[in-house]
DNA sequence: TTGATTTCCATATAAACCCATGATAAACCA
DNA sequence: TGGTTTATCATGGGTTTATATGGAAATCAA
């Protein structure tokens, strides 16, 4: 199982080109495709990573589920689970590496995550996400607080 | 199962670098990883340590149990744990053995423990710690006291 | 042509690798 | 048993490599 772990952050240049952490592609470098898949996270002013194998994995997976339950028209009309995994595929965007292993963050995402000259990559286990230095510090305070309530007995 | 025994105090060079006690490496000679994973405790000023394969298992796990409840939202939006797992992944740094069996402490570890050129490596079983000498020896007496107290009928 | 992308090369820094030393503990042996 | 030899381990430091980063050159688009 691939997966994603520790933060880094990385210099974005002027031509939008960040360096994914060498960590992280070697978490990937089993993958056909050389680069990582990314969409605007649903909640969060971030961006949501991963391989390529994980959504063709996900798309297999949904697929046989639909098959087993003798519901064909989950794969040729869609629905099912709200349109969530179709969603996401349409918001997907492919960022190859280039030869030193930095991609090229789209616009339409770096807007999304309020990313200007900095990213952080941040682990998640199966997947990543990138965040403005900003935003990322506030989200992992909350985390981190809301980790510590609930190791001390979840008590207010 | 690898287990982490008795207390060990190593030197910290100036590179950073400090030696795993040779019985912890011996605990970890299995794992495919070499070299350990560490966070920062959420509540002590000490590092939390522990092999590679603990976190694949937590990964996996976590994996498993959201396709086979066809909620495939998970390993893409996150979520469902209240990001124990999650916000661990991203805590957590790798730090490989050299050829000496030395890893280097990223600063973000070594500060957040307090560690400047020395570093006591505790041993808690199923995972182990590592503090500053002077943090440390509080902390010890602080359990070692404790325990008296409840040892002798718990009275305050 | 001009702007924008993509490919290629250059470099500073940090990490990995390699070898050497000293200290300690285990093994050996006369 | 007392002393000697051998391993093992922690430690230090020099050298090489990898990684992140910057920018030039080449390619493409309009």
């Amino acid at each position: 199982m691939t997966s994603f772990i520790s933060t880094f952050e990385n210099k974005v240049d002027k031509k939008g080109r960040v360096s994914v952490p060498a960590a992280y592609r070697a978490a990937l470098q089993n993958e056909q495709y050389q680069g990582v898949i990314g969409y605007p996270s649903l909640i969060d002013p971030a961006i949501e990573g991963f391989g390529r194998g994980i959504l063709e994995q996900l798309n297999l997976r949904r697929f046989n589920h639909s098959i087993e339950n003798g519901d064909f028209s989950t794969m040729l009309v869609g629905g099912s689970d709200n349109g969530l995994v179709e969603t996401i595929m349409s918001l997907s965007s492919e960022m190859p590496f280039d030869s030193e292993g930095r991609i090229i963050l789209p616009s339409r995402l770096a807007d999304h995550a309020g990313i200007k000259d900095r990213a952080i990559f941040v682990g998640r286990g199966t997947r990543f996400q990138i965040w403005a230095p900003e935003e990322h510090a506030k989200q992992q305070l909350k985390e981190v607080t809301a980790l510590r309530v609930s190791l001390s007995g979840g008590e207010t």
